[in-house]
DNA sequence: AGCACGCCGACT
DNA sequence: GTCGGCGTGCTC
């Protein structure tokens, strides 16, 4: 009897085979979702294979069940998962899971489709004596009952075709009952079809017609069309850098049109922070139903019908955040990762893939094309194009207006000094420097818009008091609480935790605690003292969280009845608003001073991001980069947007201390209860590990950037060194060496984004 | 991951 | 004498 190798759904991170029953021969296929004795229980799992025999020695159980259908997950996939099992060291039930239809990953085999249905009602031919096989209404088999007035009546009302019963009920008000009666006497039929949940349903879009594109535009159109199917047989990822303002969108755009006109689909990834509606609406309005959005807002059921409408072929586009990448798109031509640096393109629990490089590795398994766009792309990425491994193509130019916008550095450390006229922010520096507040004051004057940063929420970012120094910690985390003066409590932003201000300070009694640092309240707070006249809006994950504020604020900021937008990261990426003429960094040390070695990247990132906020549309635009380290390269050069020259300049400092791009880079993050247990575990790791081999690094074990998260005490160790294959060996062989035990967990964390 | 088996301390 | 602690190991 034939054999099926069976992935299961938890943690058993091993094939099982089973025998396959003759009845359920057909439906085996690789992909298939089977329900499976395992032990004494029922487990679910997925076949991964099917042969003639097994090298079992024991004697095989056979399937119990297997979902009818497709195949849940098509053979690519498949082969991701494993893929990806292997190189992030997950389990494979868990990589499988990011492939499965949403329901499908809790839901269990064999338990319904999970399509939503709505009854329909339709005239009974009168000809039609057939009846569908006399089974479909009790007792109507004989003569068929004159109808009654009433019903002669409704039937009138009733056009050709089906129409949905409830509908039809609440418009010409009829009661169900008297419909079920008109069944009973066959002069209805009342069926059931499948009705869409459509997340977009509520909205209008209007079509849009593709955009004159300039010829560096045209240029990228062409290299990446010339890379689509069927010509993709051996074309490399490629590479769009492209400026802030240059159009790339546009270029997708086009790039997907062809797709679909060579009878192909596409994915397109975003950073989930920049899928917001004015980014769907670019999609939907240019492709229409064709585009399926897969956002993380769906409910389960929009979800479901979405993956589905993919799955069928009857939507080729998918739209979405990381996740999208394994999304069931049919005949795949082309996948587009925008703003390919970002780091939620990492997720960052197990399996802790980086969508941009899966999807590098799915492209090359589907033969289709593969683009990687950024204005300031990945160091990665970046030297994988100057090595040949990927294409590039760059777009140099802003395709509407022509100039850039030009960018003032403000060194704090003199604008702080006596006399300077900056405005103090409490104790700890300033927050507005002179040059910033007269910035503002003209853009008041000629009715633009502002837009400011700082990447810290609440008013305080820390409580401190004068006397003995004792600064206000959460007790679960090992972090400072933020002062948050909308609800006047201290915020843990790990936990979430919250507490009243103590009066006095817990330590030495002082009456007084001083609020210490700024954040984005008091930045608020501040520029409506400065400019009592401007209207100013605040946008962090405080006021986003309640309601779909989010959206209603860019909305006002758009119309233009905001003067001055404050807010966290999550103004700086993607967004697209022609008044905009100044953009204020008003701490660009926050992310330059973090122990990474990325910080570098990272701030060059945020500055050239900010940069591209400013003077999108026809009037030229200011940048003001507030800091106290105003020579450091990311931010001389990002203010200048000279972005090849800042890879250049990384890269030897990369090279030199062997970081990626010139190493894998590995963290390996154990956690426990107990901080003594953690500790000496992770010390343990590390000599499992070894530090016998020269061109590897060993980091030192020590306790991670935020040591302490919900009372879970976290160590870390990390570990760099030329070659993917080995890395994985010498992980392998320490979680070999020294299984863990009791209630400590090691992750290792492949290609780690944060921390070194 | 579950759920067994298995070998040592405090209870009726 | 048993109930039960969670350490080790197996599940096709």
């Amino acid at each position: 009897m034939p054999v099926a190798r069976v992935a299961l759904d938890g943690a058993v991170d091993r094939a099982f085979d089973y025998e396959i029953p003759p009845e359920l021969d057909a439906a085996a296929v690789p992909g298939a979702r089977v329900l499976v004795p395992l032990g004494r229980r029922e487990e679910q799992g997925t076949v991964l294979s099917r042969r003639d025999a097994s090298d079992f020695a024991g004697v095989l159980k056979p399937l119990r069940a297997v979902e009818p259908g497709d195949p849940a997950v098509s053979l690519p996939l498949l082969r991701l998962a494993l893929w990806m099992a292997r190189y992030y060291m997950a389990p494979f039930g868990l990589c499988l899971r990011a492939m499965l239809p949403p329901r499908m990953r809790s839901a269990r085999v064999g338990s319904g489709d999970g399509f939503a249905r709505e009854r329909t009602i339709s005239r009974v031919d009168p000809g039609d004596a057939s009846e569908s096989g006399g089974a479909g209404a009790s007792g109507a088999s004989g003569a068929r009952p004159e109808p009654t007035a009433r019903q002669a009546e409704i039937l009138g009302w009733l056009g050709e075709g089906e129409s949905l019963l409830s509908g039809f009920c609440r418009t010409w008000h009829v009661a169900p009952e008297t419909i079920r009666r008109m069944e009973e006497a066959g002069l209805v039929r009342i069926g059931t079809r499948i009705c869409r949940r459509d997340p977009l349903a509520a909205r209008r879009i209007a079509p849009s017609a593709p955009l004159r594109l300039n010829d560096e535009q045209s240029a990228a159109l062409r290299a990446i069309v010339a890379a689509l199917p069927p010509d993709s047989g051996s074309s490399k990822p490629i590479l769009l850098h492209g400026i802030t303002g240059s159009g790339k969108t546009e270029v997708y755009l086009q790039a997907i049109a062809e797709a679909l006109a060579r009878d192909c689909g596409a994915i397109v990834l975003v950073p989930e922070i920049s899928l917001t509606p004015q980014t769907i609406r670019r999609f939907v309005s240019r492709f229409g139903p064709v585009v399926a959005v897969l956002h993380s807002q769906l409910g389960p059921g929009e979800r479901h019908d979405e993956w589905h409408r993919l799955h069928s072929g009857e939507a080729r586009v998918a739209v979405g955040p990381r996740s999208a990448l394994f999304a069931p798109v049919r005949r795949l031509g082309l996948i587009v990762v925008d703003e390919e640096h970002e780091p939620s393109y990492k997720q960052d629990e197990t399996p802790r893939y980086n969508a941009r490089d899966v999807a590098v590795v799915r492209a090359r398994a589907e033969k289709c094309a593969v683009v990687l766009g950024s204005a300031t792309p990945s160091l990665e990425s970046w030297r994988n194009a100057s090595i040949g491994k990927y294409a590039l193509v760059s777009l140099k130019r802003r395709a509407t207006s022509g100039c850039l916008p030009s960018t003032t550095i403000v060194d704090m450390r003199v604008e702080a000094s006596p006399g300077a006229g900056g405005v103090p922010g409490g104790g700890s520096g300033l927050i507005f420097s002179d040059t910033l507040v007269r910035a503002i004051r003209t853009r008041l004057e000629y009715g633009e818009q502002t837009m400011l940063l700082l990447n810290r929420r609440g008013w305080a970012p820390r409580v401190a008091c004068p006397a003995c120094g004792h600064v206000e910690t959460c007790e679960n985390c090992s972090v400072r609480m933020a002062y948050h003066r909308d609800d006047d409590v201290l915020r843990c932003h790990v936990c979430g935790a919250w507490r009243r201000v103590p009066a006095v300070c817990p330590e030495c009694g002082a009456p007084e605690q001083r609020l210490a640092g700024v954040g984005t309240q008091r930045v608020e707070s501040v520029a409506r003292t400065l400019f009592p006249k401007a209207r100013i809006e605040r946008m962090d994950l405080d006021v986003t969280t309640r309601k779909s504020s989010h959206e209603e604020i860019l909305s006002r900021f758009r119309a233009g009845k905001t003067d001055i937008l404050v807010g966290t990261q999550m103004i700086a990426k993607g967004l697209d608003f022609p008044n905009v003429t100044l953009a204020g960094i008003l701490d660009a040390d926050a992310s330059l001073c973090v122990p990474d070695f990325r910080a570098s990247e990272r701030t060059f990132q945020l500055v050239a991001q900010m940069a591209g906020r400013a003077g999108r549309g026809e009037r030229p635009g200011d940048v003001i980069v507030q800091t106290r380290s105003p020579d450091a390269p990311a931010i001389v050069l990002a203010a200048r947007e000279a972005y090849a020259e800042f890879a250049a300049a990384e890269l030897v400092e990369r090279e030199e201390l062997l970081y990626p791009p010139f190493s894998r880079f590995c963290l390996v993050t154990v956690r426990s209860a107990s901080r003594d247990a953690a500790e000496s575990y992770a010390a343990r790791f590390a000599d499992a590990i070894g530090r016998d081999r020269p061109d590897w690094i060993l980091g030192e074990p020590g306790p991670a950037p935020i040591e302490k998260s919900n009372g879970v005490w976290r160590f870390q160790i990390s570990l760099r060194g030329p070659d993917s294959d080995v890395l994985h060996g010498r992980l392998r062989a320490a979680i070999n060496a020294i299984p863990a035990n009791g209630d400590i967990s090691v992750a290792c964390d492949i290609d780690a984004l944060g921390g070194g």
